[in-house]
RNA sequence: UGGGGCGUAGCCAAGUGGUAAGGCAGCGGAUUUUGAUUCCGCCAUUCCCUGGUUCGAAUCCAGGCGCCCCAG
């Protein structure tokens, strides 16, 4: 729905548009799963709707890149024993680097999507990203590693409507997939059951293990360490006093460590690959409170960056529960409305407190 | 084979004469363009077995069976 309003408002406001639908993986498996997106039936749906508005339509085979640089590296993180978000990769370097560059090939100035977020135009004439007007749309959080040299070129005009809204623009410009349903969950997975396509591409992935207290006592057996992610409840099948979750993942051993809730509580992230494009450079950021999003739906936290000798540390002022490394930490320059959105990286790794707040506990109790 | 204790759902566990709490696990649903979390719902016609007392028993009595502990 989305994407197809786009290209009908611009289409109406007198632009050249050229619809691109971009088919990513095996067009067969997912065809008829409620919530899909980018193969199949939607690519039917797409081509209705450019007739539709009367612009022209390619599709773009683009299974193998997207194999490699979204599902393979989707297994691998898991395997590793993170938590991937595959929309960041998806949106990072199949959308925003392979298709903008074939748009420019079609001579294309820029390219529109129908993702929820706003770019606004800065004096300077670059452009800042910011959250989209309606909160609970917002897909800031999966579009964090945009760089500013693409954000020159991309537009999201759905940025500050409401769902419902472009559901209505759908129907005034009598677009079919009005109504249609909303895509979640992992695009391609058709099952829901994600572990299932990891161990088709990483068997040795699967392999079964102990699950073990904090103190190192073994409570049960997995299926797997691809089966969880930090913080997760369910399905762990052991009956305590408490309920249990995830606190960490070992991948070298297999081992999976939980512990009561209170085990979540984390403080500090350490990321890697960090995106900056927040005003000036990351450097004058790290005197100032951000607020940041360790997962999509939750609201902006407060937190102090800091630069580290291996990269970007993050300190939350009020902490937060079950950071799984593999997953996305986003800054953000506000706790509410439309913030801009300064940048992000990817979670290497957490803790309750930083080392030296750590050292200094031990040694107050010695 | 002397003494003591115990046996309630997959696990832990309340209830000691009035018609089976709760937690954990599990299942289902809601929420969610990642994985999770969270929330809501479901989950023992029956209390180790067999008799007995009683209007009424998981609760009292008798006898079995099974476990545990101490002492042999």
């Amino acid at each position: 729905v989305d994407s197809s309003v786009v290209a009908a408002m611009l289409k109406r406001d007198g632009y050249e548009v050229i619809g691109i639908t971009l088919q990513l993986y095996d067009h067969g498996a997912a065809t008829h799963r409620k919530g899909a997106c980018c193969a199949g039936r939607d690519i039917h749906d797409a081509r209705a709707v450019a007739e539709r508005i009367g612009i022209p339509h390619y599709v773009l085979d683009y299974e193998a890149r997207f194999k490699e640089a979204v599902i393979d590296r989707f297994a691998e993180s898991y395997a590793a024993g993170e938590t991937p978000v595959p929309c960041v990769e998806c949106n990072r370097s199949i959308k925003f680097a392979d298709l903008l560059g074939t748009a420019r090939e079609l001579g294309a100035s820029v390219l529109a999507t129908g993702h929820y977020v706003v770019s606004r135009r800065l004096s300077d004439g670059s452009r800042a990203l910011h959250r989209a007007h309606d909160p609970d749309r917002d897909q800031s959080y999966f579009l964090f590693a945009t760089t500013r040299a693409q954000l020159d070129v991309l537009r999201f005009p759905l940025g500050s409507l409401p769902k419902a809204k472009v559901r209505e623009l759908a129907r005034e410009f009598g677009l079919a997939i009005a109504d249609k349903q909303d895509s979640q969950d992992i695009c391609f997975v058709p099952t829901g059951h994600y572990a299932d396509i990891i161990e088709r591409l990483r068997p040795r992935a699967a392999a079964p293990g102990d699950i073990v207290d904090l103190s190192g006592k073994l409570l049960g057996h997995h299926e797997g360490i691809i089966h969880f992610t930090v913080g997760q409840r369910k399905g762990l099948k052991i009956a305590a006093r408490e309920p249990l979750y995830v606190v960490r993942l070992e991948a070298d051993t297999r081992r999976v460590v939980v512990g009561p809730r209170a085990a979540l509580a984390t403080r500090v992230i350490r990321l890697h690959d960090v995106n900056w494009i927040g005003e000036g450079g990351i450097d004058d950021a790290a005197r100032r409170e951000v607020f940041v999003k360790v997962r999509s739906t939750r609201e902006p936290q407060p937190a102090w960056l800091s630069l580290t000798g291996g990269g970007v540390e993050v300190e939350l002022t009020g902490g937060e529960e079950g950071v799984a490394p593999g997953q996305a930490c986003v800054f953000y320059d506000s706790a509410d409305g439309e913030a801009r959105v300064l940048g992000g990286g990817f979670i290497r790794g957490a803790e309750a407190a930083r080392p030296v707040e750590r050292a200094e506990a031990v040694a107050a109790q010695a």
